[in-house]
DNA sequence: TGAATTCATTTGATCGATCAAACTTTTTTT
DNA sequence: AAAAAAAGTTTGATCGATCAAATGAATTCA
């Protein structure tokens, strides 16, 4: 009477048991067609819900998966992950799986997470992002037999086929190897890369991918093709600063692909001759900007991870001996076109 | 034995009760000291950890807010949102609560959620952000009897005093007469506002900041002002086509200032004089490229939220009568200054 | 027809913690 | 020193759901 009603006012509405009512609910193949409508309008009528931590408490699992906020870094790359978790949380819904955040200040911090929301039954397995070589908390969680699944391939030598550790990435690779080829469709030969220093997962993997394209294709020796490379950390004015060089030193440069937004933004600014630059993470500025861009398909990554960690193996590999099922998700990037825009248009001359 | 151990197993190596163990954790002053220091080493030595889902049973109370993931609009000025929830998830994580998120194709299915979530004794309140005149969302949260607390104001005529609604909100009018204040006395005279179309609570607010720091100066008369003010929807281009619109009809202009940071971002394209630009909102943008902001301060918004939410009123007003407490919390915004920088800075002439 | 199966539903126990009230022990009061 | 009050601790019941096993009903088989 007092609160919200539970299963044994439901079954008293519609005449049968308690458990009948959880039948409905969790196998509603085994009750008869009659009785589960009847159960359905009590539940209807009395707009019963289930009491979620009696749930969790009885069948020991939360329906909860957890997710670090990792601190706002870059903002302009951050988002990626901002549009990432809103992925995850949408889909996760929708499979009425709910998203516990937490924050964490060090990998070491965010273990005692993982055994803390662990413990207390709050989550059943976490999503990680940012996995880094040597990454000690893949090493934890499958060590203490917790499913996770990690956005982003695990970057140590021989990890990438770990069976236990099951993994979402994009491949980055293919989305340069797009974008060089989109250039090079447009005419453009002498095509410039501006990327992060070795070594760095992400971003060999993409400079790869237009080094590649470049040799397939041959219209740049492979001595020139040094030149038209810059190695430089990430930001904006590291970005406007590796154009300029490029400008003084590389000659003629028909296009430039950049290993991040921030970067292009800056190659942009010092960008008088329009030459179309290639950005990475399609992020907000890229859009805002007219800036074509990488863009890493977090719907698809969400939807991946979900399925690893709801599917076969539960997010973790039991004694399950080899299967068909392959125990990650490569997804393509889509690669964004966008006519030149905002930032040369206005310029004065 | 096979699982984590439980009150139970603590109260056996501290050969105590289960209650006594119950309420170290709980009440630890109402248990003798050496009884309460016995029961930690136990605690410490099971490597004990509560139960979160049995507790919440039991207390029917969850620990948990809960806050809706806004849909990715404006990747731009999101990411004030997304800051906001960081700020929100690490101290409450600081306060033993957990932020669990959600999403919400609209106000009406959001309010399905709020029920969905409530019911299921998932949250104990909810954090609401972008308020709206009219919100159904209050209404209903306050029908219901369920806590929670807004990042903005209500906007609706009187509601700004509603006992029932408590709310956390920055102060554009300060921020904007602020801004203003801060050109002037750099020697700007006739300083520009580029704004959103009224009604706007947020927009009106922060122009009436500009306005009346204007009016108050003295500096241009109440006539010239409206040539000062240019109205448009918000975005990177319209910034940018105000800006040329403000050099073509407004004469000589020392400063602008802006609703938004893409506002800002377009009228800095527009600006071959490198009249200084303010931004609201301080995002990744501004700071990327070196543009004056105004900060909405998010980190005491999250404090003031989470104040509202587990203070006094636990979010919401029981009968409680008269109070010294005020029920809301108005932040005062910081203004970012930055030097002209990215933007003009390489432009050919 | 009666026994053996299958299907549908019910009952009692349980998950792990806290509440409410009972019980002991210690401290204070008279 | 006995009675009253306070402090500290324990016991039984309970939160709301699901599990495991038992019962009853409908169906199939010999």
């Amino acid at each position: 009477m007092g609160g919200f009603p539970t299963v044994t006012d439901v079954a008293l509405a519609a005449g049968v048991s308690r458990q009948t009512v959880s039948n409905v609910m969790n196998s509603p193949g085994i009750v008869r067609t009659d009785t589960r409508q009847r159960v359905e309008a009590a539940i209807a009528e009395l707009g019963y819900r289930p009491h979620a931590s009696a749930r969790r408490l009885r069948t020991r699992r939360s329906s909860t998966i957890g997710i670090r906020l990792d601190p706002v870094i870059d903002g302009i790359s951050g988002s990626v992950l901002d549009r990432f978790l809103h992925a995850v949380t949408e889909q996760a819904d929708a499979q009425g799986l709910r998203v516990l955040l937490f924050t964490a200040t060090s990998p070491e911090d965010e273990i005692i997470q993982f055994r803390r929301l662990n413990d207390g039954a709050d989550v059943d397995g976490f999503v990680l992002t940012s996995t880094f070589a040597g990454d000690p908390r893949t090493r934890w969680l499958i060590e203490n037999g917790i499913s996770f699944v990690t956005f982003g391939r695990p970057w140590g030598v021989d990890d990438m086929n770990d069976p236990q550790h099951l993994w979402v990435d994009v491949d980055g690779w293919s989305g340069l190897h797009a974008a060089t080829r989109t250039q090079q469709e447009t005419g453009a030969r002498r095509i410039a890369y501006i990327g992060w220093p070795s070594p760095s997962g992400t971003g060999d993997d993409r400079r790869r991918g237009w080094y590649d394209a470049m040799i397939e294709r041959g219209d740049v020796s492979e001595r020139d093709l040094a030149e038209l490379e810059i190695v430089t950390t990430d930001g904006v004015s590291q970005g406007t600063a590796a154009m300029q060089q490029l400008r003084q030193n590389a000659g003629q440069i028909d296009a430039v692909l950049c290993a991040s937004d921030s970067l292009a933004l800056g190659a942009m600014i010092a960008n008088p001759e329009r030459v179309p630059v290639t950005g990475y993470d399609n992020t907000p500025i890229a859009a805002a900007i007219g800036l074509s861009s990488v863009d890493q398909a977090v719907d698809e990554v969400a939807a991946g991870v979900l399925e690893l960690l709801t599917g076969e193996f539960g997010g973790k590999v039991h004694g399950a001996p080899e299967s068909a099922e392959p125990r990650h998700r490569m997804v393509t990037p889509r690669l964004v076109v966008r006519e030149f825009a905002a930032i040369p248009m206005d310029v004065p001359r």
